[in-house]
DNA sequence: CAAAAAAAATCAATCGTTTGATTGACTTTT
DNA sequence: AAAAGTCAATCAAACGATTGATTTTTTTTG
């Protein structure tokens, strides 16, 4: 089975966005790499800027896919009156532990997620893509949860306000990580470095949460 | 006193920096707000990355000027062996409230603070020009000061790995301001708003250092 | 001090590339 | 035969950079 133009034209895109981001890549070298005539953008997608939007459009359905099992899981323990505060908070950090190996380890490929931190530092004309797609209703889930582990004492405004900085958190790793690795003589993520920076995530927000927790 | 051409192409330059970054800025657009010749960018900064490359120099400049009181401040405090723990934390907190409001709100231009994050979130080329005169000063003294509010209980590389997440954390301020904006249904960053982002972040600090304090 | 020479600065015009997009003919599939 | 897909060729615009002449400023010299 050899896949088709439209398909390699939607991967070659994001391997190409994935290194230098939208502005600086060019439809003549995606097409290249794809094998197909650069007609072809404008024929399945309908210029550059649609095909930069599918290919967010393709990752946000990635991740939501690879989160989905979380996902229902964290929203029928929400929905659950009896849930506990304790419950909550062990979930959340199974949760972020998930969500540090999805940012800053193999389990997707790493081009979806240079491309949506490229995107969501430097946002543009089709942020809203991924926005609505895959930001809001993640944010919106962990920003409950939260409010849930804290025994409901948390106020919306300071759970969102945490909620970006907990991604922020886990995002700098990915963003940054060259100048990680440099600046504490690593290599790469490896086990030993992944385990450290989820516990230091996970440590954060232990202490987060003990500020605001019902006595 | 009328300013030269030199220096007005510097300040069209970081201005249009800022709006849109490196790639996506056209030399014509700078030099004709500047109102200056194109050729003067190759006469006076060697080309547009030359250009770019001052832009980021003066930023950086800039900003250590700024710092400066209080970088000998933290030095000295550091440099006394007889300085407790509790001293260094509360100078941690003062500093912090200052880095808050350098990057977040109106002591600094808003420009410098775009134009610095958007290299800082998406290094290119010129990145080293930022860390050499910036970045690392910094974050050397912020980490030692971190070692030593915790009674020099936590390691160089914890140290290391917190400063680096302690500024993502005050970045993300700015660098998704629509963003927390729009979630928090705030029109502006105002007196109000920067009180309580400071002291999310100190809270956040403060949290972290008693996990890590000597008893 | 003033003329001449040297240096610095500015300018319009243009070069060679690269960009995203389009055309219209051709081929393959349905 | 209609539709879908592919292709080489090309367009118009934008890009960074350069040229070579001209003007302005500074320095040197008689």
């Amino acid at each position: 089975m050899v896949k088709g133009s439209q398909q390699r034209l939607l991967e070659k895109a994001k391997h190409a966005f994935a290194l230098n981001g939208y502005q600086a890549t060019a439809t003549r070298d995606i097409a290249a790499a794809a094998k197909v005539n650069i007609s072809a953008i404008t024929y399945y997608f309908g210029g550059k800027l649609g095909l930069y939007r599918a290919v967010l459009q393709d990752i946000a359905q990635r991740v939501i896919r690879e989160l989905d099992d979380e996902i229902t899981s964290v929203q029928t323990l929400l929905a659950d009156e009896s849930t506990t505060p304790e419950q909550a908070e062990k979930l959340l950090y199974e949760r972020i532990a998930v969500l540090c190996s999805l940012v800053c380890s193999q389990r997707l490929p790493s081009e979806d997620v240079a491309v949506f931190l490229h995107e969501y530092f430097v946002p543009g004309e089709a942020f809203d893509t991924l926005y609505q797609e895959l930001i809001s209703p993640v944010y919106t889930l962990t920003a409950a949860l939260i409010v849930k582990a804290t025994g409901d004492s948390l106020d919306h405004e300071s759970a969102t306000l945490y909620t970006i900085q907990l991604f922020a958190e886990m995002f700098v790793f990915r963003s940054r990580k060259q100048f990680i690795l440099q600046q504490l003589n690593w290599t790469d993520y490896g086990e030993k470095e992944m385990t450290k920076i989820t516990e230091v995530v996970i440590n954060h927000t232990r202490a987060f949460l003990n500020l605001y927790k019902k006595k």
